[in-house]
DNA sequence: ATAAGGGTTCCAGTGACGGGAAGGTCAAGC
DNA sequence: GCTTGACCTTCCCGTCACTGGAACCCTTAT
């Protein structure tokens, strides 16, 4: 398969897909044209990988789930304890999100946002 | 004041702060050695900056911001704008994330984490 | 005189790609 | 056979908001 159905069939970009080989994700073997050539179980690997990237894994902790998925010898505990540095990683930002928005939902909903220039949203930013 | 200063007293790294003037936040004055010299309404600024990042503004957003504060004749809808912008990206981060979280969770619970290669998580990411 | 602790500029790297240029290849239609 | 258009290739720069580090200058205290 050329990369472009290999894209259609993942829903990677071409661009990330070149980017995995770069990074040594597939290694697809290539035509005397030069084109890249995928077997399925490279595309098999890149639907595993745009799977773990949706779910915030780093490139680098995909990088270890993929060699813990191929190596039958696992054991679970390692990919659990990847998954759960991931989701630890994941609460934070949530938690970091949540709390901007929960000042920042105060500051909007105290704001007229009408023409006058008094805005408690530049009052609270300024305030010394 | 010199960068140190303003750097405790702001909480910004010296290195943001140079970073800040490169893109035009701030304009310190210079003193003979070369030494940038900050005045109250510099570290004011900076403060300033330093709480809208931490609300999630951008650094477009906050130039935005700090033209709007500088501007007696604003209209608070202008700022209102800008920061329901902000709260709404805001609000797809966290949607985005406790996406991943639900997915993952629900893997890393049903994960035994021991030392056998059974492992839902991997299980799911390659499923076909 | 020296050493510690400021400060300065400039360059490169981060993560995970994306955009775009310059060019080679392939299949279809005329 | 020629052209057209879609596909493929590599290469390099840009993103965002800094951060690290090198090489060097200035100030103050000992």
């Amino acid at each position: 398969m050329n990369i472009g159905e290999v894209s259609k069939n993942t829903g990677l970009p071409a661009k990330t897909i070149r980017y995995y080989e770069d990074i040594g994700f597939v290694t697809p073997a290539r035509g005397d044209n030069g084109y890249r050539s995928f077997s399925e179980k490279d595309q098999h690997k890149l639907v595993f990988l745009g799977r773990a990237r949706g779910l915030g894994f780093s490139i680098e902790d995909c990088r270890t789930l993929l060699a813990l998925y191929e190596d039958q010898g696992r054991a679970s505990a390692d990919v659990k304890r990847v998954a759960q540095k991931n989701l630890s990683e994941i609460d934070r930002k949530i938690a970091d999100l949540q709390a901007m928005r929960g000042t920042l939902s105060h500051l909007v909903a105290n704001c007229a946002g009408d023409g006058r220039p008094d805005c408690p949203i530049l009052e609270d930013l300024g305030r010394s």
